[in-house]
RNA sequence: GGAGAGAUGGCAGAGUGGUCGAAUGCACUGGUCUUGAAAACCAGCAGGCCAGCAAUGGUCUCCAGGGUUCGAAUCCCUGUCUCUCCGCCA
């Protein structure tokens, strides 16, 4: 969330801010919320003072006292209740204000964003490619029926050389992030509602992406990101050795609710999956660069696997409410390919994305109270927090498979896995 | 699952009804001393909110939420977590 300071001293940019994201908060409520209850926390805080000079007294009170006291109590009572009203409301109100934007972030729809950057045109195949799920269903590595069967659609089963292909993709990415200075960390995959908000994921509302547990205050985690973040909540982190980096393993849990078409898919998208995702804490002027930094070692990772992609900066409406700004990768996929134009031996894919990096400044810190001590103010300042997907056993396996697909349905294995594989090739 | 003990500032740890937002130590910040550093000494040092240009003043917070009381870190209830013992178990 932001400062409620920043927003009452700033509210045209607020607004202005709210439109290009295409957030709908009414920030003249939240104004007036938030003037009503500074007017109440005066008339409560005067009468809080009378109550602590009344007590103050020394010996036994006269029962005039004690009269004039507890009348002072019940005042104060009904203050305190509609001061909590005010609040709540007022923070409610907060948590629905998206962060500010970067200058350079294009602004517009979904679609409008803005290509940085393609490493290579996707290869033109001479043969009629398949998409992943036809792939791995043919070498029996995925069971989605079974998965349906025991738990619902878009549950699946991975089996033989795909569980080994993941565990390889897993350790290559946490052997690059190592290298980069990153500690790895296993969270929960559950974690506290106040937790999820904190990291500005809505458990409660109709378009919840979250799984809660029934009767209890705990919900599946849709990426380590929330448990990473929640971490150090409520805590001063030591930030003068730099940055705090994590390279967090966790299962991802998602809903999905209203997602069909073409990108419903196979695993393009599925109710669980796993993801090592990169998390960092950093000092406020370090943010921009560290986003920097992520979006290229992400780059790393998904060069070393041999894929076309094309890195995209997110546009304003499609940031979603914490980040400031966002990077995706995209990778080349045969599954997300026109069906039109399937005839065609050169039949095209489309970019889907694989990764995707944002810097939330201080949004999440604020939520969830995490400051480091700042030498040179000697202040005790909220963090910046980025995060950025570094391998997620969803998207990456189907870019995989597809792009380094055989005429014969095989798959070739790119070199930077054979390290952590005993096969070569899939067929 | 049962029984007991506990949760206090960045950390450690006193405080069991008013003079306590809270001793003391460590850490941290500034200074004195020193060629420099260490040590020693002096001073400062929890956070949120509100009013104020500011100095400052007020208020809330001693795990969370309720309650008792003129007055609660301190007493009572509920919840969460931690520790010890017993039971059960991958």
């Amino acid at each position: 969330m932001l400062d409620i300071k920043y927003i009452r001293e700033n509210p045209e940019l607020i607004k202005e801010n709210c439109k290009k994201r295409h957030v709908q908060v009414d920030i003249d409520t939240l104004l007036q919320t938030d003037e009503e209850r500074r007017e109440i926390q005066q008339n409560l805080n005067q009468l809080q003072q009378e109550r602590n000079q009344g007590s103050k007294l020394k010996g036994k009170p006269s029962p005039e006292h004690i009269e004039k006291m507890k009348k002072i109590g019940a005042e104060i009572k009904q203050l305190e209740e509609s001061y909590n009203q005010k609040e709540e409301l007022l923070h409610e109100l907060l948590l629905q204000v998206p962060n500010l934007t970067h200058p350079e972030t294009p602004i517009g729809h979904e679609h409008e964003f803005k290509t940085l950057y393609t490493n290579q045109e996707p290869e033109l195949k001479d043969f009629q490619t398949k998409d992943h799920e036809e792939l791995l269903l043919k070498h029996d590595l995925l069971d989605f029926e079974r998965g349906a069967k025991v738990v619902g659609s878009k549950f699946f089963y991975t089996k033989g050389k795909l569980v080994e292909l993941n565990r390889a993709l897993t350790n290559y990415g946490i052997d690059i992030c190592q290298k980069h200075g990153f500690q790895l960390i296993e969270t929960p995959d559950l974690a506290h509602k106040k937790i999820l908000e904190g990291a500005g994921f809505n458990p409660r509302g109709e378009e919840t992406q979250i799984y809660n547990i029934e009767n209890q205050d705990l919900s599946l985690v849709g990426t380590a990101e929330i448990t990473v973040l929640g971490y150090h909540a409520d805590e001063v982190i030591d930030l003068e050795d730099g940055p705090i980096k994590y390279v967090a393993l966790s299962h991802c849990f998602r809903t999905e609710a209203g997602s069909y078409g073409r990108t419903s898919k196979g695993l393009y998208r599925v109710h669980q999956f796993t993801k090592l995702e990169m998390f960092v804490f950093c000092k406020p002027n370090q943010s921009d660069q560290i986003h920097q930094d992520l979006l290229a070692i992400e780059q790393e990772i998904v060069d070393g696997l041999e894929l076309p992609y094309r890195v995209i900066d997110i546009a304003s409406s499609d940031l979603g409410g914490p980040a400031y700004r966002k990077f995706d990768i995209e990778a080349y996929m045969t599954m997300l390919g026109d069906p039109d134009e399937k005839d065609k031996i050169h039949q095209q894919g489309n970019y889907g994305e694989i990764t995707s990096t944002s810097n939330c400044l201080d949004y999440q810190a604020r939520r969830m109270n995490i400051k480091f001590h700042n030498k040179e103010t000697n202040q005790k300042e909220f963090v910046h927090t980025l995060n950025g997907t570094a391998v997620v056993l969803s998207r990456f396996p189907i870019a995989l498979v597809e792009n380094h697909q055989l005429p014969d349905g095989s798959i070739k294995i790119p070199k930077a896995l054979h390290p952590y594989l005993n096969f070569k090739e899939i067929k």
